[in-house]
DNA sequence: GCGCTTCATATTGTATACAAAATTGCGCAG
DNA sequence: CTGCGCAATTTTGTATACAATATGAAGCGC
């Protein structure tokens, strides 16, 4: 992460996740390499990781400009993810040993305080949100699905989505993982698979009514 | 295509895919770009995206080398090429055209010819084969869908994988896509996704025979 | 005034030089 | 002979200069 072309690739990406960047707007090489205190050539190395993360588009004239994703790629993007999720959760459940399933519910149990908080601790919920489904991706065991996943699941929408979150959403969030730590245990693929694309396809759905709800009251 | 990196990209992948780089092989780039007849920062460049694609890996100390797939790892791609041709085929099943429809027909009629020529017309087969995927792919209008899929269908065990064809896997192959177009001339998505899933499975099956009767004369 | 061409400017693409880091091989001590 | 450590060499990372290309605006003919 010291490299230059990371640090370029860090900053750049902040800056789309966060918002800073709105979508559509222009990347230009120069005046990115001056924000980011290194030379034009890691930030263009950069600029071609965020545009295989697709965070970026490119045009036929090879100028980059932040993606701009309308509510149909975003259902398409959860779509995947929930299909892939759900993939990596039925594999999970057949390899998973005792020591992995207990860092889960360890994870879990952590996810309940940071829920249970008042006000609940959303940046800590996703957190460790993120490490438990990383964790389950681990022991998917494959790297061609963690790489394909990877891309899903690194987009602003997605960092976005738990800011809709009421307190309930965040619960019924700890409830799913609960289930799909019981599907483990039990070694059930199916189940497992079922829970994990439900759990995704709703969290869809919550951003979605949000979205649509904000969009409502901004116009 | 004309650009310096394009030209990189493309010689090197095919040094790769046809083996002329076997797995394992380190790649310097000093001397990519020596072949390539480039410098090295459109050579490096080049080296990103293919890694992107997984054809190449690197080492903790940014060095490169071809990437190595045991079977297990292949069987996974194939999985997961399955599971999201499959959906790439329920998709276009319920988005296709008349248009593109008599387009995917006299494709796969194309198709038959070359299976049926003696010898059969393995390269024109393979010509075919992806332009009727990529067919379906586009008519799914997925961009997310259309980018995971791309750097799982092209793949060195990809293209090799026809060759392990006898002529009446290349004829089952001819007749699926038939089931596939009779799936989409009544917009039936689930049917067009369980064809097009075994399709992508027995291609697996067939290249895991060949292989295994490979290695085993070679061993 | 409208549209086209053309030229100035801005932006990206490539090459090269240099810096940083890693690997290799040698020499030496044990 | 083996193992360790250092230095020479190789390889990758970054900066910068220059080339190619695209963009946009001004001028010109219609």
């Amino acid at each position: 992460m010291s490299r230059a072309s990371d640090r370029a690739y860090s900053t750049i990406r902040e800056m789309i996740v966060s918002g800073e960047l709105a979508p559509g707007d222009s990347l230009r090489e120069e005046a990115l390499a001056e924000i980011c205190d290194v030379s034009r050539t890691p930030v263009r190395e950069a600029l071609r990781r965020l545009e295989a993360d697709m965070l970026i588009n490119k045009t036929e004239s090879q100028r980059s400009y932040v993606a701009d994703w309308s509510l149909d790629d975003i259902g398409d993007a959860f779509e995947l993810r929930a299909m892939l999720e759900g993939h990596a959760a039925r594999r999970a459940a057949k390899r998973i040993d005792d020591a992995t399933l207990q860092a889960l519910r360890e994870c879990n149990a952590r996810i309940g305080k940071a829920v249970s908080a008042s006000p609940p601790d959303v940046d800590g919920f996703l957190e460790l949100n993120r490490e438990f489904h990383a964790l389950i991706l681990e022991t998917a065991e494959s790297r061609r699905l963690t790489g394909l996943l990877t891309t899903l699941i690194e987009q602003p929408v997605v960092w976005r989505t738990a800011h809709h979150y009421g307190k309930d959403e965040l619960r019924r969030s700890h409830q799913e993982h609960d289930e799909l730590l019981a599907a483990f245990a039990r070694g059930d693929g199916p189940w497992a698979e079922s829970i994990m694309a439900g759990h995704i396809r709703r969290a869809f759905h919550a951003y979605a009514d949000a979205h649509r709800g904000l969009t409502a009251i901004d116009s």
